[in-house]
Parts: C-alpha cells; sequence; structure tokens
DNA sequence: TCTGGGGTCCTAGGACCC
DNA sequence: TCTGGGGTCCTAGGACCC
C-alpha cells in the first residue's frame, strides 16, 4: 500500500507556527513582485481566493475579508519541509519525497495502516506544528485519490481498499482532478462526455492511448488499481533552473545579459554547493503571455558544454552567448531564465578526450572556493560579476516577509511577553 | 496598471546512419 | 518520368506536477 502524507496549507500553515495571532485567519503567500497568491490558509480559500491568482483581480476581496498578505518565504518553508521529512524518515518505511510538502510511503506487509496513519500524523503536528492529511491506497494515484477526500472529512485519513469503496469515490470525482490530468486533458475528455475519474476508467485501453499517450494509459491503470507507478526513492535531480518574471519588462539586450548573468550566477554557487557540475545550459527567454495586441514571443537556445563545469565565468559567458541567439530587438521581454542540465558529481566528470589538462583548473577551483567564501561570510551578493551589472539593494516593499527563524542565527524568533 | 518559480516526462519531427 | 526501408539520436515544445 502507498501512504501519501501530503501537509495542509503547506506555506501558510508555517506562517503560522511561528506567528500565532494568524492561527484560523484568512491568510495568503505572494510570488515575487506580488504577482499571484501562491499559497491560502484554509480560511482565505474558504472567501474563494483561487490558488494561482494574480494579486489585482482580488484587493477587494482581500481586503473586505480582512486577508493577510504576506512575501513568501522559501528559506524557511524548505527548512520546515526538510523537519517534516525527518520524521517520516524516523518511520523506517520506503519513502519518497515527491515535493516540499508532499511524500509517499510505502508498505509491502498487511499492518494496521490507521493506526499508522494517526501515529504519523500525530506526531509531525506535535513536532513541528504542522498538520497533514494522509491517503491509503494500492496504488499512488489512488493515494492521491484519498488525500483528496482526507483534507475535509475531520480525521485527516482516509484509506481506499475495498473496490466498492474506490468506485465510490471515482465517481464522485471530476475528472479533471485526478493526478495527471491537468486542464488541457479535462477539456478533451469532457467534450468526449467523460466526465467523473470512474467514467475515464470505463474507456477501453487503445481509446485512452490515442487520447492521452503512454503517460494517461497509466494513470487510468492506476486508478483501476494496478500499480504502475513505482516508489522513486532516489530521484536525483535532473536539471537545475533559475527564473524571474520582471516588474518592468525589458527591450534591451544589456539590461537582459545583466539579468542573464546573474542567473548563471546562482546557478553556479548552487551547483558548487552540491559539488555538482552541469554540461549543457540553456537560456529563454518569452514576452509577455496576457498581451493580446502583441504576439508571444518565447525562444530557448542550448548550449552543450565541452567539459562539465560549474565555473561561474564560463556559465555567464555561455548563458549570454546563448541570448544572443535568440533575443529580438523590439521584443519586449517579460521572463528569462537559465537552466543547467546534464548534471554529474564534480569528482566524477566525464573529461573531453581532445582537450589538454588545463593547468588554470586548480586555479578556477581555488578562485570559485574564495567567492563563494567570502559571499557566504558576509552575505548574499557581497560580492558579484560586473556582469551582472551594478546591484541596488533592495528598497523595502510593502508586504511583510517573515524571518529566517530556523535557518539564521540573525533572525531568530523573537517572543514579547506582557504582563 | 498589476498575472510565480521550480521541476519531470513524453512526443513529433528533423537530421543523420546504413 | 520514375527515387527504399529500417533504424538512432537530438531538440523544442507541450503536457503535467507542486
Amino acid at each position: 500500500m502507498f501512504l501519501l502524507v501530503d501537509c495542509n496549507n503547506f506555506f501558510a500553515s508555517v506562517e503560522q507556527v511561528f506567528a500565532p495571532k494568524l492561527r484560523n485567519k484568512p491568510l495568503v503567500i505572494l510570488s515575487n513582485n506580488e504577482g499571484c497568491i501562491i499559497a491560502r490558509s484554509k480560511e482565505a480559500k474558504a472567501v474563494g481566493i483561487p490558488m494561482g491568482a494574480p494579486l489585482f483581480k482580488y484587493r477587494d476581496l482581500i481586503i473586505k475579508h480582512d486577508v493577510t498578505t504576506l512575501a513568501s518565504n522559501f528559506p524557511l518553508y524548505g527548512d520546515m519541509s526538510r523537519r517534516v521529512m525527518k520524521i517520516l524518515e524516523d518511520f523506517e518505511l520506503d519513502l519518497e519525497i515527491y515535493s516540499v510538502d508532499e511524500a509517499f510511503l510505502f508498505i509491502e506487509q498487511e499492518l494496521d495502516f490507521l493506526k499508522l496513519a494517526a501515529e504519523i500524523q500525530k506526531r509531525i503536528l506535535q513536532w513541528t506544528g504542522i498538520p497533514v492529511s494522509i491517503g491509503i491506497a494500492p496504488t499512488k494515484t489512488l493515494a492521491k485519490v484519498a488525500t483528496t477526500y482526507a483534507k475535509s472529512n475531520g480525521s485527516g485519513i482516509v484509506l481506499l481498499k475495498d473496490s466498492q469503496m474506490i468506485e465510490s469515490y471515482l465517481k464522485k470525482l471530476d475528472v479533471g482532478e485526478v493526478w495527471g490530468i491537468g486542464h488541457r486533458l479535462k477539456e478533451k475528455l469532457n467534450s468526449f462526455r467523460v466526465k467523473t475519474a470512474y467514467e475515464l476508467t470505463q474507456k477501453n485501453d487503445s481509446w485512452i492511448r490515442n487520447q492521452m499517450s503512454v503517460v494517461g494509459l497509466r494513470t487510468v491503470y492506476e486508478l483501476r488499481g494496478t500499480s504502475c507507478l513505482k516508489l522513486n526513492e532516489i530521484a536525483s535531480q535532473k536539471s537545475i533552473l533559475r527564473s524571474r518574471s520582471f516588474t518592468v519588462e525589458i527591450g534591451q539586450l544589456e539590461t537582459l545579459e545583466q539579468k542573464i548573468a546573474s542567473f548563471a550566477d546562482t546557478l553556479g554557487r548552487q551547483l558548487r554547493k552540491y559539488g555538482l557540475v552541469c554540461s549543457q545550459i540553456c537560456t529563454f527567454a518569452s514576452s509577455n503571455r496576457h498581451h493580446t495586441h502583441v504576439k508571444y514571443v518565447s525562444d530557448s537556445f542550448h548550449i552543450q558544454l565541452t567539459e562539465p563545469s560549474s565555473y561561474t565565468p564560463l556559465l555567464i559567458s555561455k548563458a549570454k552567448k546563448s541570448l544572443r541567439k535568440i533575443f529580438q530587438k523590439g521584443v519586449l521581454y517579460k521572463r528569462a531564465g537559465v537552466l543547467v542540465y546534464g548534471l554529474t558529481n564534480e569528482d566524477s566528470k566525464q573529461r573531453d578526450l581532445f582537450s589538454r589538462p588545463d593547468i588554470d583548473e586548480f586555479e578556477r577551483k581555488r578562485l570559485m572556493e574564495t567567492y563563494d567564501r567570502i559571499n557566504h561570510h558576509y552575505g548574499e551578493k557581497s560580492l558579484y560579476f560586473a556582469a551582472e551589472g551594478f546591484i541596488k539593494k533592495n528598497i523595502d516593499k510593502s508586504t511583510s516577509r517573515s524571518g529566517c527563524y530556523t535557518t539564521s542565527w540573525d533572525e531568530l524568533l523573537t517572543i514579547s511577553l506582557s504582563k
């Protein structure tokens, strides 16, 4: 059986752990530039604020219901996630960390699943303050279904086992709610009068294969109770991405180059932090997809490195070279980013047969180590590349950001006691 | 006026091989 | 005038996830 442990309203719950006055209140977490709502407390969901909604469309609702808005604090969420996962590891079961707020457990033997789930739930709440829902079923996709219902059944735990019970749940479930079916496939399925998950399971395999490819067929098998998706315990990351949407659209190559250089720098530091090197790099840029009066432009260009690397000057130069391949004069760019992939461990990297052993390599490594150490000691971007342009310090924003209570000595939580 | 950021996997089509 | 059949690999783009 698969157990899916899913943190409730994760980012909002984390904020509420450290700010008791926000508990049981409507609260939303905002993306960069305060553009989008990326997380909501239960109460914020209740007043009708959807996930991923642009903030400007919901200003009135937010004021009306006195909803608190917070800037996102990913270092804090990341650390709290690590703590939750650590607790799950303590149970010594097969574990797959699926996302920042979800993990699958796989249990081969027969045991009291409800009792175990209750113990997991209790321990995570007690040790971290984060409430979780748990779905238990014979396949991952059905465990997802179970979790959907667990979120609203009071106990936060649902065990989906016998076929009649599964059938009754699938009959209630909108096909678009199924894990692996997004809005495109939902529309398509609806056009064939497939509305519920159950109706989808009744379609024949070749039709599903044609309409939804093998991915969709696997999903349907899983819904029927045949497990196709295994537990992926050692999922090594395949790529690292750094991207941003810009508050002000960018039309100048030089400005865009500076942004790209800064992304490449961040990626270099990230690679070195994990002892990794990348063998490919890709730069992409796109215009505003919400504009209706101008054509949407989105391009990318990949470059293969002759030898895997994490050397920032190289990454910057390749990223800029890649940018120049796609940059179009006259286009206003809204979003851009750099992706590195083909990741391997630095000490096991494949060398280029025809390149000379590089005498400068040792010096480059020392340079990067020193660079990283200075930034670690004196703070992010104390030292940076001229290619990034002049970096202005953040001017204070209207939304407040909580402190990094668990990861920074300078931002420990302070508690005021009144008499 | 204002619309996130970080990932994975699959497929179609083109370039190339013999 | 008429031009094969069987493959592999790579890439961009699109679907999905949280």
